[in-house]
DNA sequence: CTGTTAGCGCCTTCAT
DNA sequence: ATGAAGGCGCTAACAG
């Protein structure tokens, strides 16, 4: 039998009331009498109830987490800021794997719901109205995390994406680049990187940019892709849409026999640990992911004590790291 | 107001323990009812509410995930597994990050009792009775994941680490390697990678092994002492106790202008997708971080259920992939 | 097969 | 400053 606010009550000698007082220090108690019940708590191993509190409050103090694939470098990094954060503030958070696919996000919103979860943070690809409607049938505030509303109906942390598009080409176009690559995942598959590539294209102001199409953007299935369109196309610089992507480019140069950066010089995006376990290391448009989940997370915070917000789609800057890829 | 069970029997002209019994299908319903009830819950949009289930049925569904950080790649690799099995039984879990520090792990195991999880995974470096007490006294079935415990007293799901020391070294010998290395964290930071080194000696049969320790094993901090260890040292094989750790052995020596696997063979632990992102490909000891995950969660809902389990301590089997670094 | 009735453990007015 | 009492939404006997 597992010792209730009951049992500490009647040790220390006071009402449920009374202990339920001190535990949440939801109004003033004697300090005697406070003491007593500590007491009374210590020695009885006394842990309240969470789920009971729930249920009295509606308030659990957990957070879904609805995230694409929680073993992609960039969205651990991502949780990790958001469960730092959850913590401080005395959240935890339910975390969820979507795949990215619109009928499993849905249905998990769905068990968010269930779960009572008091807010949710909500990672992927492509957001479609679909989504969104669940989010409202649910009413449970949201925030997303790294991801694109064009409509902006829903609060978000992002960076700038057409922006870092257009840097990442202005950086090669200034290093002397002239014929430019632009190695990303399949049309559709991702609106962030969609929106990077009309920054890319935007910035070459009509003259010929490449653009080389991976799938999804694994490595292992990329690299035969990148490396066959090297040997049709005589680039010397390219931009790649993840770390991952700039790796098999970075590789598939080397195993032309031509060298990175003297040949094709290599920027990519996100700066996941990877781009410093690369020879040459890479040059990256830096995304801080870790501050995508800390930062969602912190709004969501607000939101859930009406705190005052000022901006409920924040941008976060990217920026530029130079190592030897270009 | 949120529609409730009530709402659900009003509607149907049913109780509202009919309404429970076709939720759950706990007994059966007259198929005609049943049809009513579905209808009065799609019609309503009745969602029940997992937080009362969970107080009035003291299950929650719920399985805590406390691992050292998920933004490691064997870790988040790991969750994956646990998550998908976990929504195969329809079980969400509860992930934190304890960073390895007792008190952390200890707070949590707290935490996770005040929010009644159904059930605990468990990870870390170093289990010391301190955690073992602690879930005692919470009384929630716990499962470690790639933890080692040396009593035996909690189930589990590992791979012989002992042994795959020894593999890994046995390999190197029999590619003729003759003074071979051990790169590995400090001792005692973690009882896992301490066993592989035992193991290691053992095969080594007295001849010297030069065990190079690099702190936490992080790439950026282990790399100039892998190489200052070179310098200083003439070895012809290496093993890693991480593929992070073979990167840098590999690219200390290529630093030195050496190669691999020419001057310097290489196998490291883990087989995370990093080992196939370098060059050389790395050989490895892989291991099977998704099964650790999967397996020890579809253990847990053994153990929750009371099936008969033949085994308390999972062993699952690593094996050499033998790739260009050797 | 279905309805009635207790709780589950806690929060939260409302009195005192 | 403290106690009493009524839910929160649901499960699980127990009747019928």
């Amino acid at each position: 039998m597992p010792v209730t606010i009951y049992d500490v009550a009647r040790e220390a000698k006071v009402s449920m009331a009374t202990v339920s007082r001190v535990i949440n220090g939801t109004a003033v108690v004697k300090e005697d009498t406070k003491k007593r019940v500590l007491e009374a708590i210590a020695k009885l191993g006394y842990r309240p109830n969470a789920v009971a509190r729930g249920l009295a409050s509606k308030r659990t103090r957990t957070i879904g987490v609805i995230v694409p694939d929680v073993s992609a470098a960039f969205v651990a990094e991502m949780v990790r800021g958001i469960e730092d954060i959850a913590n401080m503030y005395d959240y935890n958070i339910l975390l969820v794997n979507s795949d990215a696919q619109v009928d499993r996000e849905v249905s998990l919103i769905g068990t968010m719901w269930e779960k009572q979860v008091d807010g949710i943070l909500y990672m992927t690809n492509v957001l479609t109205s679909r989504e969104i409607d669940a989010f409202e049938e649910a009413q449970i505030p949201v925030v997303l995390c790294a991801t694109e509303d064009p409509e902006r109906r829903i609060p978000s942390v992002n960076i700038d994406n057409y922006r870092s598009g257009r840097d990442a080409v202005n950086f090669l176009l200034q290093k002397g680049c002239k014929r430019i690559g632009f190695i990303t995942m399949d049309e559709g598959f991702s609106v962030v990187a969609d929106r990077r590539l009309q920054g890319a294209q935007n910035r070459m102001r009509g003259q010929e940019l490449h653009v080389i199409r991976t799938g999804r953007g694994r490595y292992e299935t990329s690299l035969p892709v990148i490396r066959a369109y090297f040997e049709a196309h005589d680039l010397d610089g390219v931009v790649a849409a993840s770390d991952e992507l700039g790796l098999a480019a970075i590789h598939a140069v080397q195993d032309m026999g031509k060298s990175v950066p003297e040949d094709v010089k290599v920027i990519a995006f996100d700066n996941t640990r990877l781009a410093v376990m690369v020879r040459p290391e890479m040059t990256v448009i830096a995304q801080p992911m870790y501050d995508f989940g800390a930062v969602s997370m912190r709004l969501l915070t607000k939101l859930l004590q009406d705190e005052p917000v000022d901006n409920y789609t924040v941008i976060l800057q990217h920026n530029i790291v130079e190592r030897a890829s270009t």
